[in-house]
DNA sequence: CAATGCCCAACACTTCATAT
DNA sequence: ATATGAAGTGTTGGGCATTG
């Protein structure tokens, strides 16, 4: 069936353009549209299948109803439950999304933020990679609706969703040292980003309280996984007096704990583990893996609540503004101080 | 004067015709 | 040959016209 536009309505059915328009968009009453004739259009319109051309709705309204999201890897877990669920609450508001994977390399996120920007998206939801400061304040300049979540520039007056990074990585070390374990690694990224900052922080601040040493290996950011495991595994084997790992994100984890497999390292007994980040069968493992879970659903929904209050009001009054969700230690058998320590 | 109907300009950009 | 400008794309919202 061919294409049928507002104006082939209008044509055929001896009406203006702007009346098909008006009965189309439920605006008929009070646009005093007689129910008759709102009845033939409406009728007319579905026996044709007469579908909206969004180009044009957009040329008109200056909308696309599409949402630009930006993440770091969406084959990430965590990043694509969140994208998952950010989609969800988008469309039960009228809205879709595209996404993309940054890679956490600035100079891909700028040529995406080019093309969104041109695609004309209604908004932004944004994990941003290090060096785009200049991009982000230049969204917020001309005016665009922009939340970042995982983590922000601490500088640039966005809104944005995080969890409470530093607290949760001091819960979860201080959970290892709870279970006597002695000499407890952090696994991390090598990284300025605020939130593996915050971690480190957390993670170091247990340590100092307990008066225990600091025992941290920093993994480049794209070093591959094969030799992710590699490096892991030589780390754990130089120092083999470490007696627990807190690994800063589930992909650190996932090397990590090939490493300590390779290793022949018992999980509690010889080697505890907590991971940043649940996954999916972490609570299947023999052990159960310990972890930090981040609320994925109410981290999506608050970003896109928050966008769609800029969107709809224009205004920016909420802009700058962090909201701090908590995360959940959930405790498993990696890190039990009764299997830890016959 | 209420009830009904719709014209027109604007949106941002491309294409095609006309003028220089 | 190049420049200019008008027309066209589908939709919307404000304001205006007609009818009884």
């Amino acid at each position: 069936m061919k294409k049928v536009s507002l104006k082939d309505i209008a044509e055929r059915l001896n009406v203006s353009k702007t009346t098909v328009s008006f009965v189309l968009n439920g605006k008929a009453k009070e646009n005093h549209i007689s129910e008759a004739m709102t009845q033939k259009i409406l009728h007319y319109a579905k026996e044709v299948g007469y579908m909206p051309n969004q180009l044009a709705k957009g040329l008109r309204t200056g909308e696309t109803k599409i949402l630009g999201v930006m993440v770091e890897d969406i084959s990430d877990p965590f990043f694509s439950s969140i994208t998952r669920t950010i989609e969800e609450q988008a469309y039960q508001k009228g809205y879709k999304i595209v996404y993309c994977s940054t890679e956490n390399d600035p100079v891909k996120t700028k040529e995406l933020l080019e093309v969104y920007k041109s695609r004309q998206v209604d908004g932004f939801i944004i994990a941003p990679p290090p060096g785009v400061e200049q991009e982000v304040q230049s969204l917020l300049d001309s005016g665009l609706p922009l939340v970042l979540f995982d983590r922000y520039f601490p500088n640039i007056p966005t809104a944005n969703v995080v969890v409470d990074n530093l607290a949760s990585a001091h819960r979860a070390a201080q959970h290892l040292v709870f279970n006597n374990y002695r000499q407890i690694a952090f696994i991390t990224l090598d990284s300025e980003q605020n939130q593996m900052q915050e971690r480190l922080t957390g993670y170091m601040k247990a340590m100092d309280e307990n008066e225990q040493k600091h025992h941290i290996r920093k993994i480049p950011f794209d070093m591959p996984y094969s030799q992710v495991v590699q490096t892991i595994e030589a780390y754990l084997g130089q120092h083999p007096f470490i007696d627990a790992v807190l690994f800063s994100t589930s992909y650190l984890a996932d090397g990590g704990l090939e490493a300590i497999k390779n290793l022949n390292l018992r999980i509690p007994h010889d080697m505890g583990v907590v991971v940043f980040d649940d996954e999916k069968l972490f609570r299947l493992f023999t052990p159960s893996i310990t972890a930090v879970a981040q609320p994925i659903k109410e981290i999506a929904s608050t970003a896109v609540d928050l966008l769609l209050n800029q969107i709809t009001s224009g205004q920016k009054q909420l802009v700058n503004k962090t909201t701090i969700l908590p995360a959940t230690l959930l405790e498993r058998d990696s890190s039990v101080a009764a299997l830890a320590k016959p």
